[in-house]
This record gives C-alpha cells, structure tokens and sequence, in this order.
DNA sequence: GTCAATATTGACATTAATGTCAAGAATGAA
DNA sequence: TTCATTCTTGACATTAATGTCAATATTGAC
C-alpha cells in the first residue's frame, strides 16, 4: 500500500454510526458524514462505494454492541431480574442524546420498503439474535415453560421493545417507558 | 365560487392517503400524489398550500376510521375477546395491500426528527385516544383491576400494537404476528 | 531518489424535489 | 352576455442530493 488513508477508519465508522442513529440511513447525506468525519466526500466515496455499504458497517458495529450489552443485562439473576435489566438497557440505549437518538434497529425496519435486502437482512437479524438471547434467558432459571413457549414468549417480549422503541419516538419519556416496561414484565413474568 | 374545482375533494384525500400509506409522508411526492389523483401539481399547491397540508387531511381520514374500527373492535366479549378482535383488527390493518402497506400511523411516528408539531401532534393524539379506548373496553368487564392498573395495561397493549407494526416492517408474517398476539393476549389477561 | 500505487480534492454532470408564477380557461352571478 | 373570480396548466427558479472523474499530492517499496 502505498498512497496511505488520511483518516483512522474505526473512527470513521463510529462517527457515522453516530451520524445515522441521529438521522437514519435515508435522512443522512454523505455531506452529514463527510461534515461529521472530517473527511471529504470524494474520499468516502472512494473508500467505501456508497452510502449502504458506510451504513453496513456501521450497522454491523451497532447490532455487535447492542447485541452484547443485551446478553449482559440478561445474564443475571430471576428472570424478572433479567428482563428489568434488559429493559432499563433497551430504554436507556434508545432515549440517550441530545436529542434522544432513539433506536436505530426500528427506524431501520420502518424504511424496509425503500431499502436493500442486505438491509432487511441486518435488520432480521438482529431482530432474531435478540429472539434467542431472551428465550436462552426465559429458559435457564427454573420454570414451568416448554421450549416452545419459551420462544413464543421471547418474540412477545421482543416484539415489545420495538413497540417501546415506537413510543419513544412518539414523545413517551424515559419513565413513562419504564413504567411500561414494569408493567409488562408483571403482567407477563409475575406470575408465570 | 366561480372558477370551479375540478377535482373531487374526498376522493382526492382519499387517493392521497392511500399513497402516504404506502410511501409515507417523506417519501411521497407531490409527483406522486399529482400521479395517482390525475390532478396536476400546480392545482394540488393551489387548493391546499403544500404536501403537509394534504398529509394532516389524509391522517385525519385514516386515523378517524382506524379508532372506529378499533372501538368497534374491542366492543363485545369477555376483554381475551375484545382484545382478540382488537389485534385482529390492527395485523389486518398493517398486512393488508400489495405489497403491504403496514401501519401508517407508526411509520409517521419514527419520522418525528423530521416531522413538524402538527404532525408529532397527530401520532400522539391517536396513540392517546387508542389508551383510552383500551382503557374502557378491558375495564367494562367484570375484573378486579383499579383504574390505574387498567390504564397503564391499556399503554402496555397499546406499546404491544406498535411492536407489532415494526415486526411486520421487518418481514414477519400475518400469521406470526397473530400467533404474537395470541401469546400477548394470554400471558398478559389469561389469568388475570 | 525514483516511481508506481493509492488517496485526496474540487469540479462537474445528473437527477429530482419543492414551491412560485403568469397566462389561459372556465363558469356562476348580475 | 358580460365579467370578475377562481382554477388549471406548464414553465421556471431554486435547492440539494448522488455519483464520477481528472488532476494533484503523498508515500512505501525498491
């Protein structure tokens, strides 16, 4: 290699990961990334094709650590315990910025008619990673579930987060989400 | 009046709504609406001042019938029924058209960066009235809930809804979404 | 030190959207 | 029948985005 690149490319992608959780991968312009990374249009362009493929990256970078702090809260204790922090996590992750950034797996999945199937696919992905965290998480304290419900109750549970993912984005605050998410986890987990 | 209209108003919001719906409020385009109405654009600039004008009328319509079929809904039953009836409605609702069309007012939601007050305005009040709605119809039959539990389940099922509208954005079936709601349904009223 | 390979830069072409406007067409009212 | 009013139409100006490219600068390898 010889002409050497002029920018550190993990930064690169976590500035634009930053730059598409505010804006989404549809409202972010190149101009936004170029602005933000200090690098210059023509060298993204250059570097990496077009703007999907910045967006792949960054995606990948977001799902990896999303994903993982997910395992983390779902780690420990009952499963009530296990999904509070898993909640508090989620909500955190999605009313912190300023303006709140919101969750960029949601916005993502509500552009799926005008994105690319390597979107969708991310986006699937995630979505069932996250499916089988919660169900390995249901299933290792002792309980009365089948395997089967087991999983059923881990698409409901997830299904949730991206419905508290909407409620954000409609105004609802970080407390009012809690309170939600308390609520659900009684009504679901309390007595079960 | 002298110079006519020659345009039917109804029938024009009527054929807006359905392409906000499919391509939502940002990505719909006066070319789009002018398209699909057989009204020119400089005629659609003239009767209502721009695109947003059109969009508040077109929700308007969408979310005056989406609360009446919901009300109608979540009418008669035991709450399992009316909240039966009541998911049916809405994965109906989202999985209907070709392709799907999802739910519009979800889609407005995660838009709300970009979006002015009077749109961020509407998302709420339909959110809020469909609290309410749920409110009454899971507390119209006999059960031992306070008011203030019945109101915050009611924003738990509503939070489940929109959970709903993002999985089917992400690529799940009717049929998955239903059997989501089915669990939904019993873990959260089974037995309580 | 030279050079070949690569990165950077700014300009350019293209496409597409919004919103405005002047000219023309149509029609209810007097 | 005339006319004032309103709607319709197509053209225009503006803005902003994507993606390309040729010219230039840089630097590791030999």
């Amino acid at each position: 290699m010889v002409g050497v690149r002029q920018f550190d490319e993990d930064e690169m992608i976590a500035t634009a990961l930053d730059v598409f959780w505010r804006k989404g991968l549809h409202d972010a312009t190149m101009q936004d990334l170029a602005a933000a990374t200090g690098v210059q249009r023509g060298s993204l362009y250059n570097a990496y094709g077009d703007k999907e493929a910045i967006f792949l990256r960054a995606f990948d970078q977001y799902a990896a650590q999303f994903l993982d702090a997910a395992s983390s809260a779902l780690a420990q204790g009952d499963t009530s315990a296990r999904l509070r922090d898993f909640f508090d996590m989620i909500i955190v992750n999605m009313t912190d910025g300023t303006p709140q950034r919101g969750c960029l797996t949601t916005r993502t999945a509500l552009d799926a008619a005008i994105s690319s199937p390597d979107v969708r696919q991310r986006v699937q992905d995630v979505l069932t990673r996250l499916e089988q965290l919660v169900g390995k998480a249901i299933s290792a304290t002792p309980n009365r579930r089948s395997t089967a419900d087991a999983n059923r109750l881990a698409r409901v549970i997830v299904t949730f987060t991206r419905g508290l993912a909407v409620m954000e984005r409609a105004g609802y605050s970080r407390k009012q989400l809690r309170e939600s998410a308390t609520t659900f986890i009684d009504a679901v987990i309390g007595d079960a």
